[in-house]
DNA sequence: TCTGGGGTCCTAGGACCC
DNA sequence: TCTGGGGTCCTAGGACCC
């Protein structure tokens, strides 16, 4: 059997690059990927960290994630955009559609990034690194914005290897390249060893993807459990995973939402938590799916984060009962305290309810209207738009809750 | 007006069952 | 009447990714 090869294509800043293609295509007569700048989010609703930068705000050492403030710190020039999560599904899309006709099978990784299993495929194209320029300066041409496509021998090195030089470029990182490309690079570059990982292996004197590569298995299993194993495979450059679509897609789905300002009444906390749970809850059955575990999450002003939940006996969908589980896991957990951020998160996703009609449950009829219900006030909806009708008997939830 | 949002997977400890 | 052990499910917390 010959070497499987796998392309790993990756849009370079993604959501500066899209806002870019948008603002040209709208008159905008800066290129802002040639400039200092950044996607940000709102500062003044306190959604002000960096979500992409451009190379030039890069070099002023400005990273993903770290504050606005901080960024402009640092470059007082420096110009803020906010992010369009719209366009992005949108260029999302036509990327995604357009690599369909390079392989039968593709996995998507994020808005931004997703695996081609290119193996055999050299009896269509011949040279498979020629290819993959052909589709860079394809995408650049009908897109308007550039990728990094990293070629190897398994979806772990290909995604190293789109790691490597940005923007525009294509790398390779097959078995016999592993030694001088991906051993003289920093252990922390290791694709899921993250800052905390890092500091520990720091610790033990081990610094580049090399020196984690020289110890033995056992070494790092009893420091890192099966973390240590996964540690040991990596540094090596294997990895037996295959490229497949994920469909069971959806082990969760959440809502959380940083406050305008910080909440300490109940009853506030509540009303965020009531219109998190419509919106789940919609998306549920959008998705014909029940959810079994109910949780509330939340932070506080000192930024520690807490979450409680609950398991049901038969999964639901059903946005009352959901209702009432967040308001009693509320209520159950939450002390006076300053609330910056809130939110509701359903796990343990089916996609059958199989409910077991409980002998001892009264309701049952209750609920099979409810479902009916809900189905309506989706369609009219999704019609309308967001929440024009709401049921009257989930503000009554609400109120017998206040007391 | 310094620190987002949506995910996945793993682990430790406890409850419970046989 | 000095007490094992495996399996499963659940909760809370944490690391990591984009």
């Amino acid at each position: 059997m010959s070497e499987k090869i796998i392309f790993h294509i990756d849009v370079n800043n993604a959501f500066l690059s899209w806002t870019a293609v948008y603002l040209l295509q709208n008159g905008y007569s800066e290129d802002i990927r040639k400039i200092p700048s950044i996607i940000g989010g709102d500062e003044k609703s306190r959604h002000g960290i960096v979500l992409a930068k451009s190379p030039i705000a890069k070099k002023y050492n400005i990273k993903t994630a770290e504050t606005i403030y901080s960024a402009k710190q640092k470059c007082p020039n420096l110009k803020v955009f906010p992010p369009n999560y719209n366009w992005y599904l949108k260029k999302s899309r036509e990327l995604m559609t357009y690599l369909d006709q390079f392989s039968p099978v593709k996995e998507q990784l994020s808005i931004d990034e997703c695996f081609l299993d290119m193996s055999g495929m050299n009896y269509i194209y011949k040279d498979l690194i020629k290819l993959a320029y052909q589709i860079k300066e394809e995408i650049k041409e009908k897109f308007g914005f550039t990728v990094n496509i990293g070629i190897a021998n398994n979806k772990l090195c290909a995604k190293m290897a789109s790691d490597f030089e940005k923007p525009d470029k294509v790398h390779t990182l097959m078995k016999n390249e592993i030694v001088t490309k991906l051993w003289p690079l920093d252990v922390g570059d290791l694709f899921m060893c993250g800052k905390k990982t890092k500091e520990e292996l720091n610790q033990l004197g081990i610094h580049t993807i090399g020196e984690l590569a020289s110890k033995d298995r056992k070494y790092l299993e009893r420091y890192f459990k099966s973390q240590g194993t996964y540690l040991y495979n990596a540094s090596r450059g294997i990895d037996e995973s295959i490229v497949e679509e994920k469909k069971s897609k959806n082990q969760s789905i959440s809502i959380t939402e940083t406050l305008p300002f910080n909440y300490n009444n109940p009853d506030l906390l509540k009303d965020v938590l009531f219109r998190q749970t419509e919106e789940l809850t919609r998306e549920l059955r959008e998705k014909k799916l029940f959810t079994k575990t109910i949780g509330v999450v939340w932070k506080n002003s000192s930024f520690i984060t807490y979450q409680s939940q609950t398991t049901l006996e038969n999964p639901t969908n059903n946005t009352k009962e959901i209702l009432k589980t967040v308001y009693k896991v509320f209520d159950d957990n939450y002390k006076e305290d300053e609330i910056r951020l809130i939110g509701v998160k359903l796990t343990n996703l089916v996609a059958n309810k199989k409910e077991q009609i409980s002998l001892f449950d009264s309701n049952v009829e209750e609920k099979e209207d409810d479902n009916t219900m809900y189905e309506t006030i989706d369609t009219i909806n999704k019609k309308f738009g967001k929440s024009v009708i709401r049921p009257a008997s989930l503000k009554m939830i609400e109120k017998n809750n206040e007391k």
